[in-house]
DNA sequence: GCATAATGTGTAACCGGTTACATATCAACT
DNA sequence: AGTTGATATGTAACCGGTTACACATTATGC
């Protein structure tokens, strides 16, 4: 790999002079500035960013720090800040943590050491520790860990408001919930905002994680505790693909005798069948202003805000009725 | 954040004899390597990675290039690829191409700026000139690139034979078929062994690309075209599931009147109505393997094998016949 | 008891960039 | 003509590690 010191050479110019006009700042003359650019076209020199980065204390590198790329609300998230990222010149570093306060550990040694420029964090240890004495720009997305932390979050309270009305005008009576996991506040807030319209028409509800195993025992719980009921709304997709298949193993007609509501509107639903009716969030949409904040963050462009909260919005597939039919 | 320099101080030593217990190599007597260890311990000292790499010209990166992480099949890839990676002490870089030319050479000269110590590939341009000339350890990841370059994949053709051979088991005798992306090498061996045990018994095929949109316009295609049949392979499980989605539409009972398998053994194969059947790549260990010779290659333990191929197995769920039953 | 090898440690060069500073030239202004 | 500021360029220090090399000191062999 050709070097600055072969460039400069080439050009019959110091480093600096070539540092110069890489870098498009100083003062450097037309001839000089020709010379260094053929000299570099011909070395097909591409600057080393290691030695930059150790110079500047800036890499180019931000950290991706979520709990599994495998759970599929991830994904879209991680394609849209590497998107943005890569617009901006920067690349990003994947870590799954699994949730394991260890692993989350030794990530955040590993990065902060290889210098990234911030953090995006879809883990939610809010008790950890590790994150306030890190002097590194970052924000939550989809999750909240802290006052003093960005974050970019969607609507989760009205999300789930959004589902029990919709549940509600399209006939349902006895309404059924599944929630997931406890520890996560972006999540219990769908649940709050369905129970808060639900009211006494709720007859059932359960928990799950998204694992897919475990949300289709927790559908076999609520079928075999609750039933009957009409309206089943699930904390996220991949628990309302779980009831699909209960519903389905037990002869039970969707939409006609029950109508099922999801939750993340992702690629998922569209290949269930029926294909699910869900609250979508703007995942993309979400993963690209949690990575504009960062960059701002980083560039030093004091923004304002530090909560960013994104509407949701209703995808109306096949497991409702059409909306106001019987209502 | 503590430098050497400050270690050393601390421990009165020099910044070598600090460097010298940090690597464990060298002389160094147990006094020293106590009074280091204990400044490292009071300092929370961890060695500047960026500048370890300038001199030893590696990085402990390895670069993760692949189309799309957002196709379910690869984030498996990508978590078996960062498992392995992470417990020997190195990061992976996301890169997302769409497969466009431009956005690999552009992630190709990046990476290599930054001084990454491998590539992963599960993109494919054989024809891509760039790949050659890098001359950095890499391996292709269910993907050929070229006959010099180590490649992990699964037996695709022996993956096509057995999707006929169960389907004829079970009791199919009009056999259709959905081939995938006609670029993909891996993929059209699944369609080869598929046609060489289908022989006449195949009465229709169409292609489509790995997106659910396409698929299901392909599957349509195939139903308006062919129909009647009584057993389909997708080339994929994503191709599968809209197969499925259409003859729910159509109210083709799956298995009774049709039975269906896909490719991959993606968890989107559990949570279809009915579960899908499918050939199962032992994805998780791909990527596993190809890490795990990455590694390798990277320091230089010459290992034999140029291309690991790894079985695939049938996945048994309900979108067939108990096998042998009516054959 | 002396040559030789093993052990222990510090100094400084090096990796490949960036930039503060010194120096030089030249045009403009008084 | 002399001062001043803008333009142009090179030298060398610096970022934070690693390691070749020089130099001591101690242990071992004959």
């Amino acid at each position: 790999m050709a070097t600055i010191k072969h460039v400069a050479k080439r050009a019959n110019v110091s480093v600096a002079t070539v540092s110069r006009v890489m870098n498009n700042n100083g003062y450097v003359s037309a001839e000089a500035r020709e010379a260094v650019e053929r000299a570099i076209a011909e070395l097909d020199y591409a600057p080393n960013r290691v030695a930059r980065s150790l110079f500047k204390k800036t890499s180019g590198l931000i950290g991706l720090i979520m709990p599994d790329i495998t759970n599929p609300f991830f994904p879209q998230l991680a394609r849209a800040i590497e998107d943005v990222a890569n617009q901006h010149g920067y690349q990003v570093v994947l870590c799954n943590t699994d949730e394991q306060l260890s692993k989350e550990q030794t990530y955040l040694v590993a990065l902060q050491t290889m210098h990234v420029d911030g953090l995006i964090i879809t883990t939610n240890h809010s008790d950890n520790p590790n994150y306030e004495k890190l002097e590194l720009p970052m924000v939550a997305l989809d999750r909240i860990v802290k006052p003093g932390i960005d974050a970019v979050i969607s609507n989760g309270y009205e999300g789930g408001r959004l589902a029990a009305e919709t549940l509600l005008s399209c006939g349902a009576t006895k309404l059924a919930h599944i929630a997931g996991p406890k520890h996560l506040l972006t999540v219990r807030r769908r649940t709050d905002g369905f129970l808060d319209v639900a009211g006494d028409r709720l007859v059932g509800m359960t928990h799950s994680s998204f694992a897919f195993k475990e949300a289709l025992t927790a559908a076999q719980t609520l079928f075999d505790e609750y039933w009957p009921f009409d309206g089943v709304f699930a904390a996220n997709d991949v628990i309302a693909a779980a009831v699909l298949q209960e519903a389905v193993r037990r002869n039970v007609r969707v939409p006609e005798d029950l109508q099922v509501i999801g939750y993340d509107g992702i690629e998922l639903g569209e290949m269930t069948s029926p294909p699910l009716t869900t609250i979508a969030q703007p995942i993309y949409e979400m993963g690209r202003r949690a990575t504009e904040r960062l960059l701002d963050l980083i560039e030093k462009k004091e923004t304002a805000a530090k909560e960013i909260l994104l509407p949701v919005t209703l995808t109306e597939r096949q497991t409702t009725k059409r909306k106001g039919h019987d209502a």
